[in-house]
DNA sequence: TGATACATACATTCGTGTATGTATGTAATA
DNA sequence: TATTACATACATACACGAATGTATGTATCA
């Protein structure tokens, strides 16, 4: 019962990662298993393995499919708005994110899944050196702005250690 | 070959969070065995099955332990300064939080792993009542907060529900 | 007819939970 | 004070399921 068409196929692998998104919102990363997926996705846990090699592609595959317009905003929005100053700058940043955030709700979630539902382990998610990356820009660019209008230096220096953090 | 004192015991106790901490801290909640937590501890699951009841329970000591001088903060708080703008407040709120972040190297790991290194799933972590209220009750504060003084109420409606992701 | 797109079946590993063993502390008793 | 009796504080061993990965079967497309 082999499904037929190469569009087809991409539609079964749509339908796995759409799959994957609640799974991994409802249970976490870890205790969503790869026969709940497949259930889900109306498949069976062969259709995943000759889709993504195995949990963590899954998930990268998940990420990279609503990551890419982000990576382009900050370039975007620096050649639209060259000489901005860099507080406005991250401001319409943080702007179009929460926008995206709000009117993309597969972009939500998959958020959600990486915030709130998935431990950060170096090893396990490919992805995460982009993921890392990500958040290294986002933390210095907030907190070279910080910086600049932070009022109590007093606690300045100790924020940075504690912005590993969060 | 049995440990002996009572206060023995409840080093051995302390010994088992501290290595708890560690090791989830490097490879998050899910993927930290019991045994290599023992391992760390020099000791054996034995000991973590007499003073812990599971794994769950594990952590929610974990928390527990740092926990609790949280907890009063709100109160501490509005007792010393009664009459205090809630913007003020909050402002003393969360001063005193990033201070303890700073100061404080076993809260800092905790929350981290909390934040960053567990999947919040509802049913796995016994104490996810008492901190999904902490997030309740620190969120609508912000969120009371925010709609003081935002100035730009085109977001101040599609920022609520975005806010449960973040 | 070969490659594709899966389904099915099997092996294996890993972690948990539990049952049991055992040595030491500790209190009562005599 | 010595002995008995029991609780404590673990260590050891085993049983079990769940999830993964892989090998193989099979029908369809091109």
């Amino acid at each position: 019962m082999a499904r037929k068409t190469k569009g087809e196929s991409e539609q079964t692998r749509a339908r796995i990662l759409d799959a994957a998104e609640i799974e991994m919102l409802e249970r976490g990363v870890g205790k969503a298993s790869l026969e709940q997926i497949a259930r889900r996705a109306e498949v069976t846990r062969g259709a995943i393995y000759w889709h993504f090699e195995d949990k963590a592609s899954l998930l990268q595959a998940m990420i990279a499919r609503t990551k890419m317009p982000m990576r382009d905003l900050r370039r975007c929005i620096g050649e639209n708005i060259p000489s901005a100053a860099p507080r406005e700058l991250l401001r319409e940043m943080m702007l179009h994110a929460v926008q995206r955030l709000a009117g993309d709700a597969q972009h939500r979630r998959v958020c959600h899944i990486v915030l709130h539902r998935c431990e950060i382990n170096d090893r396990e998610v490919a992805s995460n050196r982009v993921l890392e990356a990500m958040f290294d820009d986002t933390r210095t660019a907030l907190l070279a702005l910080c910086e600049e209008i932070t009022e109590d230096f007093a606690l300045a220096p100790g924020l940075s250690p504690a912005d590993a953090s969060d």
